[in-house]
DNA sequence: TCGAACAATTCAGAATTCAATATGAAGCTG
DNA sequence: CAGCTTCATATTGAATTCTGAATTGTTCGA
């Protein structure tokens, strides 16, 4: 296995890492032996420890000093949370963005939407959640708050496999994409209260569906969810 | 100098040069050497490695690959967003937690205050801190909302300054005590809207007197800031 | 037979060494 | 004289080595 993405190879091993726990291809419960990380990702043990306490920052492992480091994996009660957070902070972020959004911002936003039409039409949910992104993306960081920033984009790849059931039934596509048009709407008006009140609205929405589709996706985390609780 | 207080001499690092740039004894703009560090504290360079990592994760330090590292200090609108982003989770958080204090829990809250009152009358700033910070701490915990309660306290030791005015007048002091009060009460009635409507206003009344202690900080600030803005 | 102590093994933390990259100065060329 | 190139130096990134801690297994004694 080769890592060529990044010339920090802590970066890279970073990366890779996260990705594989997030994606269950490493699994809660597991524990991980720097050595055999280091050997299996093709490099030394240094960047692999760096990349290991990054992790443990994000709350993604666990590491226990001379002993081990064990996977900890994202939980249903770890996406619940994740969506509160959410739904705190992006309003404020949104209301505040107000004062800084360009109006090429806000023409991209309006062609992000339409390019959401598109593939909601083409079913292909992988350009939708990549538009979607970008629409939350340049909200939040018009707000210039580097620390909400930080906050909302670190936990975005938390709920991946969440947003991907969400936007796989088409209904909820349809709802988003109404949402969004209310936001961009909102924006345009550049009244911070409105903006504030609908996108804790756009949220409450997502909350709405959320126990509904986390139950779906109970039986794929199932195994993961016990097997982290044995041990 | 030498640090004896963690087995671990990363964290020891890690600890040191984080009270230093939040005393400023380290300063915003100045770069930091990773030799120049490891002999100052008598280890090698890979513990502070790892420990200036760690300080970028917190956003205290800016790395540049192969450059340099740049210290980042803590600044006004850093101390705003934070308060910003407590006045959105704190309610939240402490609504949930009424789910789960205990009747010790309560009764330790309802300590901590009679504690404060004492504090107070003596004019001891630092204990009536300590209880402060123990009651808030207290009650984010029984949340059980671990991504929550890491944020939370994780930008608990940035506002240390600021608290420190805070709690140096007397009238504030007076408020603040009454305010926990209030909230104890809430906590007491187990009415999670009632308890969110209380810890926001308790917060809002920080928000209230932010502006003019930050003021008063601005003299012994602002060398500061400026030299971080020149770099 | 069970428990405690000691030894051996394993693995992570830290130090040291080696390599790569960026910067800055000096010299060369147009 | 200015700008570009090259080389030397400084500094960080990564690999390797060494040390120390923790766990496990074995042996001896009660």
């Amino acid at each position: 296995m080769k890592i060529l993405d990044n010339p920090l190879i802590r970066e890279s091993a970073f990366n890779q890492l996260r990705k594989m726990i997030l994606s269950q291809e490493i699994k809660p419960g597991e524990k991980l032996n720097e050595k055999e990380v280091a050997e299996q990702l093709g490099v030394s043990r240094t960047p692999v420890r760096e990349a290991l306490h990054k992790l443990e920052l994000e709350g993604l492992v666990e590491i226990f000093p001379r002993r081990y480091c064990l996977v900890k994996g994202v939980t249903h009660e770890c996406i619940r949370e994740i969506h509160l957070i959410r739904s705190q902070l992006e309003p404020i972020a949104a209301s505040i963005a107000v004062n800084n959004l360009t109006n090429e911002d806000l023409e991209r936003l309006d062609n992000l939407i339409k390019l959401s039409v598109e593939f909601a039409s083409k079913g292909n949910v992988e350009k939708i959640m990549e538009a979607n992104d970008e629409f939350h993306q340049i909200i939040n960081r018009a707000s210039n708050l580097s620390r909400i920033i930080a906050i909302l984009e670190n936990m975005h790849d938390y709920v991946e496999a969440f947003r991907y059931s969400f936007m796989s039934r088409t209904d909820l596509v349809k709802r988003s994409i109404e949402e969004h048009q209310e936001i961009l709407a909102a924006l345009q008006t550049r009244d911070k209260e409105l903006v504030k009140k609908i996108v804790t609205k756009h949220l409450e929405g997502i909350t709405e569906y959320e126990e509904v589709i986390l139950e779906d996706m109970k039986q794929s985390l199932k195994v993961f969810d016990d097997e982290l609780h044995n041990k």
